[in-house]
DNA sequence: AACTATTTATAAGA
DNA sequence: TTCTTATAAATAGTT
């Protein structure tokens, strides 16, 4: 598609066609791999050259595409045969691809995406849902963050009591030995700031949950 | 590849995903189609929206050329030959009911619940990810408003203009007949109204979603 | 669904 | 094969 515009029918010359080949090969498989990232498709591609090398492309499996092509409602299959049992199973498959189907709807729902076809009360019901989500992650955020600081002070507290107890042996044995020693006021400072900043923090998560979970207008 | 360049990431509009969806599929497809005619190839393409459509090309069948690939030397296969169906039903079966626990699962998730595993940073994604559905759940409904207020008020301008109509007629009549007449102001004052108060939540919704996906602190 | 300004793909030549 | 380059084709954003 340059120097000249070609006709699409079969290269004759060999060698052209073979560089044609390589060329456009990899430009399909970029096509590809472009289309699997920008718009999240899951895609296998396969090629034999005329000369019966084979290469093949998928940004998952080739072979988890097809068994999924292989389920595809649309596929009730072109090769495989449809014998006794299979119908019976078909029908099972059915309802488990029902399942599915109305599970990544509702997943999709969830992430706000495909929103057209929902009317005004849906919408007000589906954004009560998510703020109501947000909130529990908040939530759970906010109570680990609790915990690891509840941790990090116990800690503090002990390795401020082993101090104690150290500086006092030292005191004792200084003073029966005449020694020189004037050191030991150790971090207490830090941990009263770390125990501040965590209680606002709690505050804060307190703050939004509730205004999110009643609905109310952000404060100005 | 157009207007701007564009960045090989997961497109995030969901409907401008689509379109680029549908768009780069074809696209895809007909070069698919002008290497096979152009170099003699063979090939098989399978393609899964992320809505879980499904899309195929091959020059001569998919079947074909996965008999074809699971004969090459290259792919002494994964798995592919369970030589009879009976195996295959009880592994599309055990698949199915995966891909149902598996969503289910992530469902859970995106609503918030099931959260004890989950690390720090795992939840902060999570977060954001929610923050990011709940900003497109008010970005369309805040849309759906604007829509429906614009509706109104061009409506309300159409039945003023009648009214008018309406109006300059009974008084030429009134004029031409000798007629006592005197009425007609409209319902003017109800769609500034309205019209005001849609440009305030739209703000709303504007302000909303830019602290949520930036992730800053509330303001006080 | 159509348009169009750009980017990307690529045929031919070296 | 690889690089270059003139041109055809694809397509992102817009209407």
């Amino acid at each position: 598609m340059t120097r000249k515009k070609i006709q699409i029918k079969k290269i004759d010359n060999t060698s052209a066609r073979q560089v044609s080949f390589s060329k456009r090969r990899r430009g399909l498989f970029k096509k590809a791999f472009e289309l699997s990232i920008l718009c999240d498709a899951e895609i296998a591609l396969m090629v034999f050259s005329a000369t019966g090398k084979f290469f093949e492309y998928s940004n998952s499996s080739i072979g988890q595409v097809i068994e999924r092509r292989n389920l595809h409602p649309k596929n009730l299959d072109t090769f495989s045969q449809p014998s006794v049992e299979l119908q019976l199973d078909s029908a099972v498959h059915a309802m488990l691809n029902k399942e599915i189907a109305e599970k990544t709807r509702e997943l999709r729902r969830a992430r706000g995406e495909d929103l057209q076809g929902l009317n005004m009360e849906e919408l007000e019901k589906l954004e009560k849902l998510i703020e109501g989500s947000l909130c529990r992650v908040m939530e759970t955020k906010g109570e680990k963050i609790l915990r690891e600081v509840d941790a990090l002070k116990s800690k503090e507290h002990q390795l401020i009591e082993e101090n104690q107890r150290l500086k006092q042996r030292l005191m004792s044995l200084s003073k029966g030995q005449g020694h020189l020693l004037a050191q030991g006021q150790s971090s207490d400072s830090m941990v009263t700031n770390i125990s501040s900043n965590s209680a606002n923090r709690r505050q804060d998560y307190d703050n939004i949950c509730s205004f999110l979970t009643l609905g109310l207008p952000f404060p100005d």
